[in-house]
DNA sequence: TCTTTTTTTCAAAGCGCTTTGAGTCACTGC
DNA sequence: GCAGTGACTCAAAGCGCTTTGAAAAAAAGA
């Protein structure tokens, strides 16, 4: 059943039908009433395809995924964020098309969902300190906003959170308690947030006069194992940290298995405070997981950007939209006073 | 730049124009090449929307995830599955339409984008023991393949490893080992790979006599959390389990904080095999993670199950496409003889 | 009653592509 | 020299919808 057809049965022409069921005025009510009615009698839906070429507009958002090309992983956040952001797309009557590339196909991706009008808008996810992908959309003229930020990023729309305060309180936190020896293990310090976590850090240590120490740092994709392992080779240095900072919750249960392996316990020998996202299937806090937390539900952040890039889909036109959250440190039982 | 204008630009007409830009014989040569050329230079990108009205087909292939509605939880697997599913979809040049939906929206989902022909296939994922997807998907006439098995799946295509033998097997070994009190820490059962791995597990119990008891089995959402809260639980009966089967190394996660908090050690006093869908982020294996586990990539699961979506959106036609895979129990540091 | 305005409906022209059916042109072979 | 064959190319007809500009019908005003 198509429009022509639904419009023969009732003896209207397709204008009329159209205009009937997309709700605009030139209809008399009565007409209106017989034509939905009737429309959904037959189970009629509009074929997008159509409606999309003759209207322009895709009604579609893109998220490019990149996928890293030695480990194939997908960073774990990215499901709630997408679960999130697509409940808000779903409410407004858009797509979600998810476009899972190598990551130096992104930019060839980007270039093409433009140039050929599959999608009205773009999600940028984890960007890059600097990040060819921001120049590249601002030329290509399609609304988009970046969970993070990059260089460049002053004037595009974007939603972040306060990597670099939060670590910095964090790594204070530490300093308040007594430690004067914290590891960090970060993600991989080309993405923007992991650099301003750095950032943080470095400033926190440097403020209070607390010496850094190269061997005290490391940077990789945040898995359980290499949490494991960081915390691992650093308690295994003469000079060993007496607390860690993790920039992923996935880390921390390596770091707590290291530790644990050693018949130490979190939050005596050794603290921990770990930047929490609040993935859905690892809640931290019931039942004594309870890390000590840098906070930020990913979930809220997927459905302000979502929310963000209907409104600039709707308003090109208007000034870049930018958010900056705050982070809160939330106490676990995994933080104590320096032995 | 559009077809149109392509075309005037070399003095061709469109039809020649899109058959040397799509490959089709009766070009000549030279024609071909002065096309993709010039094609090329101006970053001409045909239109999607125009080119899936024209050919009726909308090039897309779209994963319906449901959102349980309490927890509002996506199953970490999703991610992998569509990762994997992902590359296959854009090395055949088909975009992924993504539908995240509570629970009870699901159904209306699928009938919708069946009827505005917005997708050429579908995955269905997480199927019940009885599904009302399946029926509805038959009769909407669309192909689609499970990732699973539920009833009425004999005559539609599936992709389903053996989680009922997995089980049996995994808890055949901990007989042989000499456990007699052994957990199950399973999902919820509603969905068909749980309701098998439960069926393994009765099977394996009631063929070799040990005599069962429901006190030693749970199913919910496989969280960290849930792991550690039901080995806790079964930890404190009086005929507390010795061994543990889960059914997600997340639960598994949990389990061994568990029994680390009571300062057991998994593989001497308590045992532990989990299923391992090897997510990327969270493998098992280095460095000590090592679960004795029944295994079974989910990517790889992702990307079968995509090309054979492929397969039967190219020839419908063709009877149901089924494939079982074989689990394979690998041996980790987790299981050991009973005490 | 007749014009003017408002309401309601319509025919037809796109949207940018694919594909059909027909045409042109240069070669063959008889 | 002419039909017969390939090799190329083209104009035009969709695909199923939205939207414009105009017309018909109904209501209002003079």
């Amino acid at each position: 059943m198509n429009l022509k057809e639904l419009a023969a049965s009732l003896n209207l022409s397709q204008t009329t039908v159209s205009r009937a069921l997309n709700g605009y005025p030139e209809v008399r009510a009565e007409t209106r009433a017989r034509v939905l009615k009737a429309a959904r009698a037959a189970h009629y839906e509009p074929n997008t395809r159509a409606q999309r070429l003759a209207t322009g507009r895709s009604m579609t958002v893109g998220h490019v995924i990149p996928l890293s090309d030695q480990h194939q992983m997908v960073n774990p956040i990215f499901s709630d964020f997408l679960a999130s952001a697509g409940e808000v797309y779903a409410r407004e009557g858009y797509d979600l098309l998810l476009s899972i590339v190598g990551v130096d196909e992104v930019e060839a991706a980007y270039r093409k969902l433009a140039s050929n009008g599959s999608v009205d808008g773009l999600m940028v996810h984890g960007p890059r300190v600097t990040d060819a992908r921001i120049p590249l959309l601002k030329s290509l003229g399609l609304p988009f906003i970046v969970h993070g930020r990059s260089a460049g990023s002053e004037t595009c729309s974007w939603l972040d959170i306060q990597n670099r305060a939060a670590f910095e309180h964090a790594t204070n936190f530490l300093i308040d308690l007594g430690h004067c020896r914290i590891g960090l293990i970060n993600g991989l310090e080309v993405f923007d947030f992991a650099h301003r976590r750095r950032q943080g850090y470095d400033a926190a240590l440097q403020a209070r006069g607390v010496s850094p120490n190269p061997a005290w740092v490391t940077c990789d994709e945040m898995t359980e194992e290499f949490g494991y392992r960081s915390a691992n080779a650093m308690l295994d240095l003469d000079d060993a940290p007496t607390a860690f900072l993790t920039s992923s919750i996935l880390s921390a249960i390596g770091v707590r298995r290291a530790v644990a392996h050693r018949g130490l316990t979190l939050g005596r020998e050794v603290s921990l405070i770990t930047h929490d996202d609040v993935l859905s299937y690892l809640r931290n806090g019931g039942d004594g997981l309870a890390f000590t937390a840098t906070r930020s539900p990913i979930r809220d952040a997927g459905r302000r950007a979502a929310e963000m890039l209907m409104s600039l889909i709707d308003a090109p036109q208007q000034g870049p939209l930018q958010e900056l959250w705050p982070v809160e440190l939330t106490l676990g039982r995994t933080t104590g006073p320096a032995v």
